[in-house]
DNA sequence: ATTAACTTTGACCGTTTGGTTAATCTATAT
DNA sequence: ATATAGATTAACCAAACGGTCAAAGTTAAT
C-alpha cells in the first residue's frame, strides 16, 4: 500500500478546473488551458477525471452549494427580521466580494442546462423552509407587510438585490466610470443601502411613527 | 427547386443566429447550428456574414441596444417618479416577458467579454443622464430618500428587480414548482410588487402619513 | 440566347478539441 | 536490489470545428 501519492495534483486540477470553468464557461473552457494553469500534462487531467464533462460536474456541484449554502442565515439564525436582513446582506454581500465570478458562472450554466440546478436542490424542501420563516418570526410578523403570500416577491427580492450587482458587473462599472465611481466603493456602500432599503419598504406605514 | 420564402436570406441567417447564441452563447453556438435552423448551407453564412465573429457581432450589438433602449423611459417619459417608476416595471418587465433569455445572454456574454459593453454605451453620458433626472424631479424630490448620491443604488436596484428574475429564471423555477407557485405568474405579479416596494422604500418616513 | 452579376451548394482543408495509449518515472514494501 | 503499483508524460488519434473554393444555379438586362 502506497497512497502517498500527491493529494495536491488533485486539488492543483481542481483548483484550475475552477479558474478557467469560471472565467470561460463550460462550452468555452478547454482542457489545455486547464492542464497548464494546473501546471501538468494534459493527459493527467483525464487520469483524475475521466472527462471534462465529470470535471465540469465536480466543479459546478462544489461551486453550487458553496453558493447555495449562503443563503441558509436567512432560514437558521435566530435573529429578528431586521437583524436577520441587515445581518444577510452584510454576509452574502462579503462573500461574493471574495467570490465575484460566482454568480454569473452559476447563471450562466444554469442557464444552458437548467437540469443541472435540480441536482443540487433536490434535497430542499422549500415549503416547509418558507412556512418556517413565516412561524418563526410570527410574532414580529403583524409590524411588517410579509405575509406566505408574498414571500416569494420578497425573497427573491432580497436575493435580487445582493447578487445581480455581480452578475453585471461588466455593465455596472462602464457606467459608474463614467460618472467617477469605483465598483468596489459601491458594492461596499450597497451592504447598508440594500438592508435599511428592504427593511424600510417592509415596515407597515402604521409602525414606521409609533405615534400613529 | 423553388425558393418561396418571403424571407430574404441574410433575415433568416440573422433570426436563427439570434436563437442559436442566445440558447448556446457565443463559445457553445456552432455555425453548423445556425445554418440548420436557417435552412441553409453552412457556406452561405460565410458569404453574408464572412465569420463567426462578425455573426456574433451583430447579433449582440442588436440584442444589446434592444435591451439599454427599453431603460430610456426612466429618463425621457414625463411622469412624476412614482408613476415613472410603475411605468417602468410595467412596461419592462412586459417586454422581458417577451424577450426572456435577452439578460442571461446579455450578461453572460459581457461577463466574458466586458470590452463589448463599452462599443454599445460609448455614446452615452452617464453624468448628464443622471444629473438630469434630479433636475427634472427636483420640485417633488424632497418627499424622497432620493439623492445625487445614492442615485446610483437606487437606479441598479431598481434595474436589478426587474431583470434578476430571468436571469435566475433557471433557479426560481425550481425553488417555486416546490410549492406550486408558477414562474408566469410570479413574473405577472412582479410589475405591482416591484412597483410598489420601491416607491415604499423611497417615500420619506414624514411623508408617509401626512399628518405628521 | 448570351452575358454578367449575384446566390447557393457540396466537397474539401487546416486547425483545434477532447480523449487515448504505451512508455517512463517515482516511491515504497519486501 | 527488485518487484509492484500508482503517477506523469510525449506522442498520437478521430471527430468536430470554422472557414474556403470552384462549380452550379438563378435572375434580369441586353
Amino acid at each position: 500500500m502506497i497512497m502517498v501519492s500527491d493529494k495536491q495534483t488533485e486539488e492543483k486540477i481542481f483548483e484550475a478546473a475552477t479558474a478557467v470553468f469560471e472565467e470561460e464557461g463550460m462550452a468555452g473552457a478547454r482542457m489545455q488551458s486547464i492542464a497548464n494553469r494546473a501546471g501538468i500534462n494534459k493527459a493527467l487531467l483525464h487520469y483524475y477525471f475521466r472527462t471534462k464533462d465529470h470535471l465540469f460536474e465536480a466543479v459546478f456541484t462544489k461551486l453550487a452549494k458553496k453558493m447555495f449554502h449562503k443563503f441558509n442565515p436567512i432560514f437558521e439564525e435566530n435573529l429578528s427580521i431586521e437583524e436577520k436582513i441587515r445581518f444577510f446582506f452584510r454576509e452574502h454581500i462579503s462573500f461574493l466580494q471574495q467570490n465575484p465570478k460566482l454568480p454569473g458562472f452559476i447563471l450562466n450554466e444554469i442557464s444552458h442546462n437548467p437540469e443541472r440546478v435540480k441536482k443540487v436542490l433536490k434535497n430542499v424542501d422549500f415549503k416547509d423552509l418558507w412556512k418556517s420563516i413565516i412561524k418563526h418570526h410570527k410574532d414580529e410578523l403583524h409590524k411588517y407587510n410579509l405575509t406566505e403570500e408574498n414571500l416569494p416577491q420578497v425573497m427573491t427580492t432580497i436575493a435580487s438585490l445582493s447578487v445581480f450587482p455581480f452578475a453585471a458587473r461588466g455593465i455596472f462599472e462602464v457606467a459608474f466610470n463614467n460618472i467617477g465611481i469605483d465598483f468596489d466603493k459601491y458594492i461596499e456602500a450597497r451592504k447598508d443601502f440594500a438592508a435599511e432599503f428592504v427593511i424600510k419598504a417592509l415596515k407597515k406605514t402604521s409602525e414606521v411613527l409609533p405615534d400613529k
